[in-house]
DNA sequence: AAATAATGGTTTATACATAGATCATAAAAT
DNA sequence: ATTTTATGATCTATGTATAAACCATTATTT
């Protein structure tokens, strides 16, 4: 008597997990590294390695960022400065905009 | 009596999560959402949205990746189709490489 | 070919993230 | 100014991800 209601993730979510996974795959075997290696180096078990590489949804964000890291799988790497920059941009604009244009916009768009 | 041995996350790693927490705050500002709506949509608690956009490593992929997807902040997609190619790549030269010149290239670079 | 190492898949116990409720403060709307 | 809404923080119970130990199979070495 349990399993309530199963947490759901977009397609395009799970691609992108899928994808992640692949690649630390991959890189770690570009580096030719084993599972149990890569796992030490990250503190965790080779299960969870596995799972990681498998695409698992409901893993540590730490651990899989971890693992991405060790492998030498760059995330925001060369783009980084730019986001930061970017983010700064978006709050700056928020800023900027009168306090009471919010709301009622109505997003309208769930694009994927 | 508890706290054993608290795991560790290399700086570079806790500042890309911190990273894509500020990325996502920003665009759900930019989208005019609450919190409220944006958990509700991705089908987790307020509480947890919140810790996603604060950078704490100890949240699910999935919610996380989720909550992105959600609030637009697309994880690597325009490179997607690059980044497949990649992974096909590499598997590709794996393959072709002689099975026996594995091993003792040692690795050697702990490069962060 | 035999032996060794690596991987994938189990299972179990335990630590801990999560949902949900509550409260305080801040922000926005009226 | 008042009211409403959003946010940030804290607490508790419970589901569940994790580590660890297995085993089976597949690679890789010798």
């Amino acid at each position: 008597m349990s399993k309530v209601s199963a947490r759901t993730y977009s397609r395009y979510s799970l691609e992108a997990i899928s994808l992640l996974g692949n690649l630390i795959r991959a890189a770690r075997k570009e580096r030719k590294m084993t599972a149990q290696e890569v796992a030490d180096r990250a503190g965790i078990s080779r299960g969870l390695l596995q799972r990681i590489e498998k695409g698992d949804p409901k893993c540590e964000l730490g651990a899989t960022f971890e693992v991405a890291t060790i492998v030498g799988v760059k995330l925001f790497d060369a783009e980084a400065t730019t986001l930061t920059k970017h983010i700064r941009q978006t709050e700056d604009k928020l800023a900027l905009l009168p306090k009471s244009v919010r709301k009622k916009v109505k997003v309208a768009d769930d694009d994927f």
